[in-house]
RNA sequence: GGGUUCGUGGUCUAGUUGGUUAUGACGCGGCCUUUACAAGGCCGAGAUCGGUGGUUCAACUCCGCCCGAACCCA
């Protein structure tokens, strides 16, 4: 392969025969892959260039939600990302601008670990803002790789536009979305329940905890009964009540016993003594006990489980902390105090069963609340915490989620049970040493919040001063910052004002965009496992900052399972790497076979969906040759007048048209399965096996300036429609027949996208010439001929006009004949077929013995009308079944329109 | 345990308000060297639509129960 002197620069493109105009034979997707998603990313091919004058509605904004960069690239961040990348591409070409950023997510304790392990520090030695430092150097190389890996997967992002949620603008927005919201009266500090990791040392959300089957021991201990119902108990009398946790005895505030349990209900009402602390403690009755397990009674405490604290709160219980935040138990628990709650649970029940109230201490499994991140079983702790209202709002959150299109649209009702769901209002503080922080301090004298000024964000308390030097409460001049932190998922759920350039304008007093074009987003993908707190808490933030919902639609992806259909994990060792499927397949074919499932449904990774795409690659490769080798250069071709356009040209023209249409609903509306399916399906069987077979015979004596024409239309239509899905091989043709080698990129993915033409054809009779050709294909590999053999005679009955000599010429036949008449032929009455859906609201019950009088041969047709079983069917009712017989010269072929006689 | 979604040839999948012949792909079997493509073309086999009851003239489609899977929440 020789180029000459002057394109061989070290632009890629030139390293083939593209000044051949040419087509090498075979596409090479691993060469062509890699040249176009630099050249992309060179050129800033996918650079958003739309400012905040431009009308939103020209403009399609995605908010990606960030991935977690310091892990690896997984299957499901390929197909989700692809399924974002299918919408970009489509709207980049449909619309005139397109806005697809990316987000690193790095203010997590994932990267905090990461830091630390890499440069072997610990976070502890540092300031917040030293060490955010160190965490966002440490990420780079990893957002680097994950950069780099997303781009070889084509994705059509702006490189320019990213953030990282560790990043000083982003913690500014942070901080000022807290303030916002507290000046709105929507953010509360309280002291309350709380689920606490006492390994971590923080308060941690409800989301955030999952269940661990725990072995452990169940202890039936007894209590002394001091009253009953009915006054003084009998002296000595006892109740024994079960429990796993002993150690939550000095805890204990009451007994509960379930309101149906008759044989103790004169326990309720009564008073026991807790054994060995001895506080005394009421019998109460309540629904929420489980009679099934164990005595049936159970004890109370601050707090064993999250039905602890619903008693508490239903029954105005008082609190006895004997367990502090380091899980240490308290000097409530006397002789106990300064035990971890496992001695003590061992210490308790020995001393149980030295003062003989340990009646049975037996085997038992059960489910615990443990922190995903550290396996730590969680307590329940009244600690001060920062939360965000959301309970008095629930029905704005239901109604905001309703005013969003939701594709598939049944995940709506995920959205919904949650908020339904929801007995919490969101803490957002964290206590952890390194993330975002409140910017707040409080007063010393007083306890006074003292808020930062939206102008200094971002703060760290801990570093920098309060904006005032007196109390406003009491004059105070001592204050004391807060230490905490907040919860990743009060700055992940900030995505769409972070890409809008959210901010306070101190000058006007008010929050501005940079970008309010994008603002509300048209798209936000998820994943249908995260609904309920990622989306839902942006929705809910954003709602509250402008007044409106964030996003106007939201695509829910599924998940990748394995060839199994089961869930890839490593536990399992079925989890497939992104990096082998794309050593093995071109990413374009991994890109069709991402288009495969429904948005929303979980599919499985199978092999032989993979080959499928790769081999429509090379069909469209081959068929994109043959094209290039039977037409003169692009620019060479001129559109005909209509009247100059054959029948067969046009009705491809007009077929097209169809395709666009229907490919522009689809994506429209997130169905790539069916865009790509009936994409494919018509390139390959319309396209490629009927018209372009039928274009070469007609060009094969020479040009025809209307197949021509048609020809390159629809090549040219192809490739666009081709491209969200293919981006690598369009680009490839496209450059190498379409575009002049300019100095500046002039990429397919930046081209408008198809517009219907409105040509007028007989589709009917096109779709019958197609028929016919399909029936002496079958004809001839039936009688064992090859399709290229000659045939002598074919008539046809049923109207292909204007496709005569394309049928003959496709089919090789030397004289085509067409019929006015049907052959002559001898019929026999077989059957009825019955439309049902007119015959049926007709004639309801009687249906049954239409089909039988069919069925045993009892009707008559007259003048048009079907006499059966009584009644008389109109014409549009029913057609008669028969077969015929030909007995004339040659074979008689039936098509569902036509019928023909190869002789 | 509760909720949500789902269950269609060997595998994956279409099936829009109920209308009787259930779509396509992969795989399988057979035939065809045809001047873009054997990674192609043509033909064929293969499904009582998870099971079971019900509503209806008519159910893959609507309803009840059961079985199984995934996810969310306990």
């Amino acid at each position: 392969m020789s180029t000459d002197s002057e394109s061989a620069s070290d632009d890629a493109a030139a390293d083939e025969s593209a000044t051949e105009n040419t087509l090498p034979g075979e596409y090479d997707p691993g060469a062509v892959e890699p040249k176009w998603q630099d050249r992309w990313v060179d050129e800033g091919t996918y650079e958003y260039d739309g400012d905040a004058d431009v009308d939103s509605n020209l403009v399609y904004s995605i908010d990606t939600p960030p991935p977690t960069v310091s892990g690896s690239l997984h299957m499901g961040h390929l197909y989700a990302h692809t399924l974002q990348d299918f919408t970009a591409r489509y709207h980049r070409m449909a619309r005139e601008h397109t806005f697809f950023p990316f987000g690193y997510d790095d203010n997590g304790i994932a990267s905090e670990r990461l830091t630390e392990q890499e440069l072997g520090i610990r976070h502890q030695d540092f300031t917040r803002r030293e060490f955010q430092e160190k965490c966002r150097e440490v990420c780079q190389d990893y957002e680097a790789e994950f950069t780099d890996e997303m781009q070889s997967l084509a994705m059509s992002i702006d490189w320019t536009n990213t953030y990282k949620t560790i990043e000083p603008r982003v913690q500014r927005i942070s901080q000022l979305s807290f303030i916002d919201l507290y000046e709105q009266g929507r953010e509360y500090r309280q002291r309350a329940p709380t689920i606490w990791c006492p390994d971590c040392e923080t308060a941690i959300s409800q989301v955030e905890q999952e269940d661990k089957d725990k072995h452990t021991k169940f202890n039936d201990i007894d209590f002394d009964l001091l009253e009953t119902s009915d006054g003084a108990a009998a002296d000595g009398a006892t109740f024994t009540i079960s429990t796993t946790r002993p150690e939550l005895l000095p805890a204990c505030v009451s007994v509960f016993v379930h309101p149906d349990d008759d044989e103790n209900q004169h326990l309720v009402g009564g008073t026991a003594k807790v054994p060995i602390f001895g506080q005394e403690v009421p019998i109460i009755a309540d629904e929420r006990v489980d009679m099934e397990t164990g005595s049936g009674i159970v004890m109370s405490c601050t707090f064993g489980d999250q039905t602890d604290i619903e008693w508490y709160q239903a029954h105005d219980l008082p609190l006895r902390i004997a367990i502090d935040e380091s899980g240490t138990m308290t000097d409530l628990a006397g002789d106990y105090q300064g035990m971890s709650t496992e001695e003590a649970r061992e210490a308790i029940i020995e001393d149980l069963d030295d003062v003989g109230a340990l009646v049975e201490s037996r085997d038992h499994d059960h489910t615990v609340q443990v922190h995903e991140r550290c396996e730590t079983e969680v307590e329940y702790l009244v600690t001060e915490q920062w939360y965000v209202e959301m309970l008095d709002r629930t029905d704005d959150y239901l109604e905001a989620g309703r005013e969003m299109e939701w594709y598939p649209e049944k995940m709506f009702t995920r959205y919904q049970h949650w908020i339904e769901g929801l007995e919490w209002d969101w803490c957002i503080s964290r206590q952890r040493d390194s993330g975002i922080p409140i910017p707040v301090w409080y007063c010393e004298d007083c306890g006074e919040t003292i808020m930062a000024e939206k102008e200094d964000l971002p703060v760290d308390p801990l570093s920098d001063d309060p904006p005032v030097d007196a109390c406003s409460e009491c004059g105070g001049s001592d204050f004391r910052p807060e230490e905490d932190v907040f919860d990743t998922w009060a700055t992940s759920s900030l995505t769409p004002l972070i890409n809008a350039g959210w901010d306070w304008d101190a000058e006007a007093g008010e929050f501005t965009m940079e970008h309010p074009e994008l603002y509300q987003f048209d798209l936000r993908p998820q994943g249908h496992d995260i609904i309920s707190f990622w989306l839902f808490h942006t929705v809910v933030k954003c709602y509250e900052h402008t007044g409106e919902v964030p996003f106007e639609n939201v695509m829910i992806n599924g998940h990748v399972l394995d060839e199994n259909r089961e869930k890839m994990s490593s536990s399992r060792g079925n989890v497939v790497l992104p990096e082998e499927v794309m050593e093995k397949y071109p990413v374009d074919a991994i890109r069709f076979w991402s288009a495969s499932a429904s948005v929303g449904d979980d599919f499985p990774y199978k092999e032989g969906d993979l080959e499928a795409g790769e081999r429509l690659l090379q069909k469209l490769w081959n068929a994109s040759r043959l094209i290039d080798q039977l037409t003169p250069a692009a620019d060479a071709v001129e559109e005909p007048d209509e009247d100059d356009l054959a029948a067969v040209d046009r009705w491809m023209l007009a077929e097209l048209d169809d395709a666009v249409d229907s490919l522009t609903e689809q994506f429209e509306a997130y169905e790539f399965s069916k865009a790509r399916n009936e994409l494919r399906s018509f390139f390959w069987n319309s396209f490629c096996d009927d018209y372009l077979e039928i274009a070469k015979q007609r060009l094969s004596d020479g040009g025809d300036a209307s197949t021509e024409y048609a020809l390159v239309t629809a090549h040219r239509t192809f490739l666009k429609l081709f491209a969200p899905f293919l981006p690598h091989v369009t680009e490839e043709l496209w450059q190498r027949l379409y575009t002049d080698e300019a100095e500046e990129l002039d990429s397919v993915h930046t081209t408008d996208w198809p517009e219907t033409r409105g040509y007028d054809a007989d589709l009917e009779a096109g779709e019958r010439a197609m028929e016919v050709i399909a029936a002496l294909r079958r004809y001839k590999t039936d009688s064992g001929l090859p399709l290229n053999a000659d045939l002598d005679t074919v008539q046809v009955y049923g109207g292909i006009a204007g496709f005569e000599d394309a049928v003959a010429e496709a089919m090789h036949v030397a004289d085509l004949e067409t019929l006015d008449e049907p052959p002559e032929v001898t019929t026999e009455v077989t059957g009825v077929d019955l439309d049902y859906s007119l015959v049926g609201p007709e004639y309801g019950s009687e249906v049954g013995d239409i089909d039988a009088a069919i069925e045993a041969g009892e009707f008559e047709e007259v003048d048009g009308k079907l006499q059966v079983a009584g009644v008389e069917l109109d014409g549009e009712m029913y057609e008669i079944e028969e077969s015929r017989t030909y007995s004339g010269e040659g074979e008689m072929i039936e098509t569902e329109n036509a019928v023909l006689i190869v002789g």
